[in-house]
DNA sequence: TTCTAGCCCATAGTATACCATTGCAAGCGG
DNA sequence: CCGCTTGCAATGGTATACTATGGGCTAGAA
């Protein structure tokens, strides 16, 4: 599970340190799985100029959540170039970094400090001042939608229950 | 379940002795769950200048919680990055301590005497003496709002089984 | 050739693993 | 009932391993 927040240097070759914790993470579900891929997955975010990463646990979950839909359902199929088509696998070297292709930091306005924010299934990658004017909005927004967030998640429970 | 107040000092190097009684309850819910992972999950308060923490087993119920909403929903995403990613992942050393790091012990404000507090699924860490000024104004609060609490519950229950 | 991408090595700083000591508290024996 | 002993919990200090990061080298592509 991806949990707490790194902030790592990218330097000048592109090149950036993947917080250890979270490649104890991958390499944990890599092993119960038997992958032989020492990496993760890296992609542009759908919401907003950020990335969002995963291991390989994460892709396989997202392709059998696709599979459950028809092979020629149009939304599946945009889901899949959006997906797996920009998702670039990015291998660790000896010392536990990766380096990032130039689309993706340009994507997300990466240039110095980046921070990964792990997510629990997943983890987001942000430019570190980006995210820290963001993390103030969050805390605040998460503050505010207690409330509403326990409302919902009882309604989801009584209609899960229900199906 | 924890239970149950200690107070324990934090030492120069920042690190503080977890209560022997945490300790086993996190340890417990572990084997049972079949995880790795001998510590504790601490991160900062929504409600004020304190920290709260559980085990594995609590991460887990809150990711199966956010689970049932809707994957692109704003305040899941909030709530993500609020509890995961501020979520720091402490593991015991031999003698059964964590390290807090600087940011967390920074925002609670705890230098000298660290309060742990059990509150049954989780537990609060406070500074000592802000604890016990705030204990007694608890107790006060629990005392004058007990019948206020039994309408509720009983509220709920009327409207639970209506359902 | 020149540039780039991957690989290997070196190092500073920090965190964690290990060892030793103290203090409390429960159990045992006098 | 009191003192001794034994074990665990908490705390302090030191050594070691690991993380993050920088730089150089080589091989292959442009």
């Amino acid at each position: 599970m991806f949990l707490s927040r790194f902030t790592n240097a990218l330097d000048v070759k592109g090149r950036v340190s993947v917080p250890a914790d979270f490649r104890t993470v991958v390499a944990l579900d890599g092993i119960k799985r038997g992958d032989d891929f020492d990496g993760v997955i890296v992609w542009p975010s759908l919401e907003g100029k950020w990335l969002e990463g995963g291991g390989m646990a994460l892709m396989r979950a997202k392709q059998s959540v696709l599979n459950s839909l028809e092979p020629h359902d149009h939304s599946r199929i945009a889901f899949e170039r959006a997906y797996f088509g920009e998702s670039f696998r990015l291998s660790f070297d000896a010392n536990g970094r990766v380096s990032l292709p130039k689309e993706l930091a340009e994507f997300a306005g990466l240039d110095k400090q980046v921070t990964f924010v792990g997510l629990g299934e997943r983890f987001e990658i942000w430019d570190a001042d980006a995210y820290s004017s963001k993390a103030k909005q969050v805390r605040k927004l998460a503050k505010e939608s207690r409330q509403a967030l326990y409302a919902k998640v009882k309604l989801a429970a009584e209609q899960g229950s229900a199906t």
